[in-house]
DNA sequence: AGAATTTGGTATGAACTCAGACCATAAATA
DNA sequence: TATTTATGGTCTGAGTTCATACCAAATTCT
């Protein structure tokens, strides 16, 4: 029989059907703590919301939560008291102290990390943009200072990788729009991997001071076109030098 | 006792925690089908990947992937014949026919949808921009020209709105970036979900072919910054209708 | 000092999901 | 026509995760 024709003659194959979910709840908790806390989301020191408000946040049972707890505690990334006023504690011994580079990058990785990179060269610019756009008040301007000030001050590669993720959040969070937040918070948390694993280049993305300072300023001056340009080169630079390491 | 001072002292509230999945795998499965369905990346009459496939794509067991596809049967959405050569085939009744407007929009939908406006203002005019910049081949070309074609061409509501998901789908595509795809994915799902409440405009939005014809031409000028700002302007306008229309 | 409150620690049964094997049907092929 | 093959249909036991209690410790308030 001839066959009915086709509506649509084009394929649009089924790339767009993206994985459900990615197995286990509790490594994905994990996962997450541990990158929030080494993004400085949780500066060392402070102590984590209560189980119960995290395993809300996390969408999962507390039960669930507690697993990632104990992985944490004996990954020696926190510690935990118990009675009111208790809680769970950021220790945080230097990232992964020696047991990094045990995983040898796939391939699959690799592209992954690149399709991070081009993805981050979409959202941070627009981020960027939207929140010179939007314009800083008093209270926000102060943040975007502040988290200016911290990336400038930071001496040691470990708290300039940290102040640079909090910055990047910072204007993410300043556009109050949570799809942009998270599309940045999982962007950061694969460049953080990424430098990771090519420890040397630490020293090498350190001098972005002036690229950060041009974007804070056309922000303030709410030039979305040139906040734009800024984080653009921004992104471009640093992901010429990732991919110029990437084995 | 004197609290050991903060080392960062901004607050970077924990909205950076993201849920770690949405529960009932099934349920995703039944959802990511169903919009894919509506949103025309399989048309009528075509034929869905073999159950395994789809299972391996949505990242989950073949029973579970049973379960939504019994769902999608028993909701009218597709039928199904055994056998070689038989399989799962879309019969998509028009879009829940008369159950729709049946959940009024709460105030939290409301907010998504804002934010899901806002993000798109950001990564569709990055996509375009993107693609603008890759260049497009021969093969691409003609898939885009294709599917601007079929948006030029469609005269009824229902299709011009999978022509259009196609359309801008077909553009996330031709950045071969993943999270670029399923972010457009994800906007476009959301923008399917505004326009089944608000019927009324299908008509009102018909006329956005000026615009899509201005993207299609800036990228194949390899115009990247042109192709932005017709997308943008796109965006905005779409964006407009639809926010004045939001009870 | 005693009560209330916040916080982590523990336990249990139900529901969901998985992986893999095997069955049934119908088209394609030899 | 007989065989192969691609596809949906079914079953089962194990592993996760959930929801919901309740217990234990430590701080704060009365």
């Amino acid at each position: 029989m001839t066959p009915a024709p086709e509506p649509f003659a084009t394929a649009l194959p089924a790339n767009l059907l993206r994985p459900v979910r990615g197995h286990h709840a509790f490594e994905a908790c994990v996962e997450q703590l541990a990158t929030a806390i080494r993004l400085g989301v949780y500066p060392l020191g402070s102590t984590l919301p209560p189980e119960r408000d995290l395993a809300a946040q996390l969408g999962v049972s507390r039960a669930t939560l507690r697993e990632a707890m104990a992985a944490l505690r004996q990954a020696g990334l926190v510690q935990t008291t118990r009675g009111r006023g208790g809680g769970t504690v950021v220790t945080l011994k230097p990232p992964t102290p020696s047991a990094r580079a045990a995983a040898r990058t796939t391939p699959e990785q690799r592209a992954d990390w690149l399709d991070s990179l081009a993805f981050r060269r979409i959202i941070e610019p627009g981020a960027a943009a939207m929140v010179a756009e939007l314009g800083v008040d008093g209270e926000a301007r102060a943040q975007l200072l502040a988290a200016h000030d911290e990336v400038a001050a930071a001496t040691k590669p470990a708290q300039y990788r940290q102040s640079d993720s909090r910055f990047h959040l910072t204007i993410a969070a300043l556009t109050g729009s949570h799809r942009v937040i998270e599309a940045v918070t999982s962007v950061q948390a694969t460049l953080h991997e990424m430098l990771l694993a090519i420890p040397q280049l630490d020293t090498n993305i350190a001098h972005s001071d002036d690229q950060h300072l041009a974007v804070v300023r056309a922000i303030l001056d709410a030039r979305p076109d040139r906040a734009r340009r800024a984080m653009e080169q921004h992104c471009d630079d640093t992901a010429a030098l990732l991919r110029g390491l990437l084995t």
